[in-house]
DNA sequence: ATAAAGTGTAGACCATGCTCTATACTTTCC
DNA sequence: GGAAAGTATAGAGCATGGTCTACACTTTAT
């Protein structure tokens, strides 16, 4: 598919898509059987690329880190072992997120006590 | 305490102990008994104020959000009511943002089994 | 008294992650 | 065939959150 059809069914930009490929995070290719432009092919296996991209931002990985891990996961070069031991760190980020979470839910929760007893903290 | 003490106990650089007095995030008051400088004095209460903002920094509010929690929550000029109704509304967040990052685990302990049992995802 | 260290203000600069503009070409639709 | 819409590339601009430099002044230590 072309960038406009990716961009609708991904709900991602065109210009952020662009940027996207730029910075190496996706990619398209241009089909060589055309010879008079060079608009590029989006394979519709992008489309859970960037589902991924999405949700790992949402999740407070920067750009690079999913870059990192996406391109490692999907190159197959890589052993097993070391794939596990990349998605094993990655799972561990975000179990210290989640406990960081709780600890300012935890906070805010005592904030909300004091306000109750207290009016002003 | 002047910024360098407060910088010290803080573990926050004088920069940026600057530039979040600069956006509002901490203020300092000048001594007007001292008339020969403008050194500002950094209460010993602020130290609380910026482990919550590192907090929720690192629980990924920015620091508009934290600013405006801070200011509300300090300011004693909202009713209670209100200042509960504020600090429900970041647990809320906080709480959608726990579950977000659990998808993301979810996935990537799928992608852990994909890669145990394809090799390639 | 003088050097070193600290303080204040202003503004430049940087990385990240977009977002938009300009320019030029191609394709599509009427 | 000509306008409208789509595509590509390059580069400017923007918001956030710092980080650093320059400059002028004050305080502290020797």
């Amino acid at each position: 598919m072309l960038i406009n059809e990716l961009s609708k069914r991904s709900g991602v930009t065109v210009h952020t898509l662009r940027y996207y490929e730029n910075i190496g995070l996706i990619q398209g290719k241009v089909n060589e059987a055309v010879k008079s432009n060079n608009y590029k092919d989006y394979d519709e296996q992008l489309l859970d690329r960037i589902e991924m991209i999405k949700e790992a931002k949402e999740a407070g990985f920067t750009l690079a880190e999913i870059k990192h891990l996406l391109d490692r996961l999907y190159s197959g070069h890589f052993p097993v072992n070391e794939q596990l031991q990349i998605v094993d760190a990655k799972i561990r980020e975000i179990e210290a997120k989640i406990i960081q979470l709780k600890q300012v839910k935890k906070l805010l929760e005592q904030v909300k006590k004091d306000v109750r007893n207290g009016g002003c903290v």
